[in-house]
RNA sequence: GCGGGAGUAGCUCAGUUGGUAGAGCGUCAGCCUUCCAAGCUGAAUGUCGCCGGUUCGAACCCGGUCUCCCGCUCCA
C-alpha cells in the first residue's frame, strides 16, 4: 500500500512538474478539488476525446453527437429525481467525529419500532397457531397499534420538517427519539445541515426575478431532453444513440484523490435507444464492446475488471462499472447502466410533452428504453498517466522516468533534435519540422546534450524523438528513436510522413484487440 | 464539517539558544560537442502561506486565519 501511496504522490508531482496539471487558480492557493490541465495535460484530454470520438461517433452510423447546454431548465432536474437525490441532510456526532445522514438515522430508529411490532406479531401467531388472524391481531393489539403509530409520526414529522427545510426540527426528532450514534453510543450531536450536491446559479440580473438554476450535475439529461429533436431532424430509427462530452459539476461534500473526484468534472457519454425489452441484450452488448475500446489501448487486460451492481439505482434494471487499478486500488472509470424509460418517461410526465418513437417495423408508438455507457474523462487521464508513468532501471544501474503513454494519445508526437547546435544541422530538423507539424504535434529541442533530451521526451512521453546528426548532410537519412525500446532506427527522411502516419493510425489503434 | 499532519526558490529539503535566508537538482544565457539526464562559465528566482502580537530585532516564540494532504461521513 506504501508502494501505491508512493507511485500516486509521484505522478501527481510529474502532472505538475511536467505541464500536465496544476491546482486551479494556484496563485491564490487554489480551489479544493478543481484542477487545471496545462500544455501537454491538455493534448493528452484533447486526445483521449479525439479517441473516444471517433470510435463511437464515426464507427457507428447509427450514433450521432450532442454539445448540449450546461444550464438547463430547472424542471430537468426535479424530472431526473437530482433535486431530491442530491439533497442530504447531514450530522456529526461530536465525539465518534462519525457523519451521519440525518433522515437514515431517523428511518433506522423508526424500523426499529417496526421490528419491535413484527415480534409482537410473532409472539401472537405463535401463541394462537392456526387461529391466529393477523389482520384483527394488528388492528386491535395495543402494543402494536402504539408502536406503529410512533413509527409512522416519527416518519411524518420527518417528511414534513424535510420539506419545509426545517432542520432544527429534524435535530429535535433525533434528540427526541435518542438516537445514538449506531458505532459509539453517544448522542452528543451537531446542528442537521442541507448538503446539496448541485451548484446553484441565477438567471436573470436582478434578484427578484431571477431564476434558480443548477450547473449539471450529468451530462445525460441534455441527451434526453432532446431525444425528440435528434430523432426527427436526423431521422433516428431505433435502435440510434446520442453521444455527448462536457462538463458536469458536483459539490462533493469531500472531493480528494486528485483529479479522481472532483467538483467540476467532464463526462464521455451515449445513451443508446432501443425497443422496450432487448435493453438487455444491449447492456450485454455495450459492456463488451466498451471493454474492448478499453483494451485496445494497451494499458493491460489485468487493470481492468466489471463491477456489477447489487443495488440498483431507481432507475435501473442492470448496471455494471468497468474498474481500472489505479494507485489507490480497483475504482470506477465507466458505467454501464441499463436505464430502462425512467428519465424519457420522467421528461414527458414533466413537460407534458410525448417523447415516443413510432417503430414502423411494429406499427406502434412506445418509449423507447436507454442504455447508458458513461466514462469519466478526467478518471481515465489519470488511468493513462498513473498507468504510464515508470521509473526504469537501465542496464548501467542509472534510472529513467519515462512515460509510456499509448502513443495515439501522447501530448507530443515526435521530437525532432539536431545533435549539435551547428554545422547547419538545427536548419535540417527545422525543416523537417516544418514538413511534420501539419499531421503531428512536433516538437524541436536543440538545448543540452542530446541524451538529456530524450530524456525530457520520456518524461512527457513522446513516442518518437529524431535525431538529425552529420550523416543526415550526405545520405538525407536520420535516427528515429523509440521511447519504450530506447532502439534507434536509421531511415530516410522522406520515409517519416508514411512511418509516422502509420504508427499514429486510429485505424491501427481502435481495432487492436489489446 | 470534525480529527490529525504540513506550508521556506519550479522540485527535494537545510536553516544552530530569535540577529531580516541557503544547498542540490531544475531553469535561462554563453562556451564545448560527445547518441541516452553526471563537462565549463555565468545568471535569474523567495515580502519563509496570510494577518496580528511579544521583542531593539521574528522563517524561528504566541494568537488568529487560509490552503493543501490523510482519515471519517457522502458518492447515479
Amino acid at each position: 500500500m506504501t508502494n501505491n501511496d508512493d507511485h500516486f504522490r509521484k505522478v501527481v508531482s510529474h502532472a505538475r512538474e511536467y505541464g500536465f496539471i496544476f491546482a486551479s487558480s494556484e496563485i491564490y492557493d487554489g480551489l479544493s478539488a478543481v484542477y487545471d490541465y496545462a500544455q501537454n495535460g491538455v493534448e493528452l484530454k484533447r486526445n483521449l476525446r479525439e479517441y473516444w470520438w471517433r470510435s463511437m461517433v464515426n464507427l457507428h452510423q447509427n450514433i450521432v453527437g450532442v454539445d448540449a447546454a450546461i444550464l438547463m431548465h430547472p424542471t430537468t432536474w426535479k424530472a431526473s429525481g437530482h433535486v431530491d437525490a442530491f439533497n442530504d441532510p447531514l450530522i456529526d456526532n461530536k465525539d465518534s467525529k462519525k457523519r451521519y445522514r440525518a433522515d437514515v438515522l431517523i428511518e433506522e430508529h423508526a424500523e426499529k419500532i417496526f421490528q419491535k411490532a413484527q415480534k409482537e406479531i410473532e409472539k401472537a401467531r405463535k401463541r394462537f397457531g392456526d387461529a391466529f388472524d393477523e389482520e384483527q391481531f394488528v388492528a386491535t393489539n395495543p402494543r402494536v397499534i402504539r408502536y406503529l403509530e410512533e413509527r409512522q409520526n416519527i416518519l411524518q414529522r420527518m417528511a414534513k420538517s424535510l420539506e419545509t427545510e426545517n432542520l432544527a426540527d429534524v435535530k429535535a426528532l433525533i434528540e427526541e427519539l435518542g438516537i445514538a450514534d449506531p458505532d459509539t453510543g453517544s448522542k452528543n450531536w451537531t446542528e442537521v445541515r442541507q448538503f446539496n450536491l448541485m451548484f446553484g446559479t441565477k438567471l436573470g440580473a436582478s434578484a427578484e426575478s431571477a431564476m434558480d438554476l443548477y450547473l449539471r450535475p450529468e451530462t445525460a439529461q441534455g441527451i434526453f431532453v432532446n431525444f425528440l429533436n435528434i430523432q426527427k431532424s436526423g431521422r433516428m430509427r431505433i435502435p440510434f444513440g446520442i453521444a455527448q462530452i462536457g462538463k458536469a459539476f458536483r459539490n462533493e461534500i469531500v472531493a480528494r484523490q486528485f483529479i479522481f473526484r472532483m467538483r467540476e468534472f467532464e463526462q464521455m457519454e451515449m445513451q443508446f435507444f432501443v425497443r422496450p425489452g432487448e435493453e438487455l441484450e444491449w447492456y450485454e452488448h455495450w459492456k463488451q464492446e466498451r471493454l474492448k475500446w478499453h483494451l485496445s489501448l494497451g494499458m493491460g487486460a489485468e487493470n481492468y475488471r466489471f463491477h456489477d451492481h447489487e443495488k440498483l439505482a431507481h432507475y435501473a434494471n442492470a448496471a455494471t462499472d468497468i474498474e481500472f487499478n489505479f494507485p489507490f486500488g480497483f475504482k470506477e472509470l465507466e458505467g454501464i447502466h441499463s436505464r430502462t424509460d425512467f428519465d424519457l418517461k420522467a421528461h414527458e410526465e414533466y413537460s407534458g410533452k410525448k417523447l415516443q418513437f413510432f417503430d414502423p417495423e411494429l406499427n406502434e408508438s412506445y418509449t423507447p428504453y436507454v442504455v447508458e455507457t458513461s466514462i469519466g474523462l478526467d478518471r481515465l487521464f489519470l488511468a493513462v498517466i498513473s498507468n504510464s508513468l515508470r521509473d526504469e532501471t537501465l542496464e548501467d544501474g542509472s534510472i529513467r522516468t519515462v512515460m509510456k503513454i499509448p502513443a495515439i494519445l501522447a501530448p507530443v508526437k515526435v521530437a525532432v533534435l539536431p545533435l549539435v547546435r551547428k554545422d547547419g544541422l538545427p536548419e535540417v530538423a527545422k525543416k523537417i519540422v516544418e514538413n511534420l507539424q501539419w499531421d503531428f504535434n512536433v516538437s524541436y529541442d536543440d538545448k543540452d546534450a542530446v541524451g538529456r533530451r530524450y530524456r525530457r521526451q520520456d518524461a512527457i512521453g513522446t513516442p518518437y524523438c529524431i535525431t538529425v546528426d552529420h550523416q543526415t548532410l550526405e545520405d538525407q537519412t536520420v535516427t528515429i528513436r523509440d521511447r519504450d525500446s530506447m532502439e534507434q532506427e536509421r531511415i530516410k527522411i522522406d520515409a517519416l510522413d508514411k512511418k509516422l502516419k502509420d504508427a499514429f493510425s486510429y485505424q491501427k489503434w481502435l481495432s487492436r484487440k489489446e
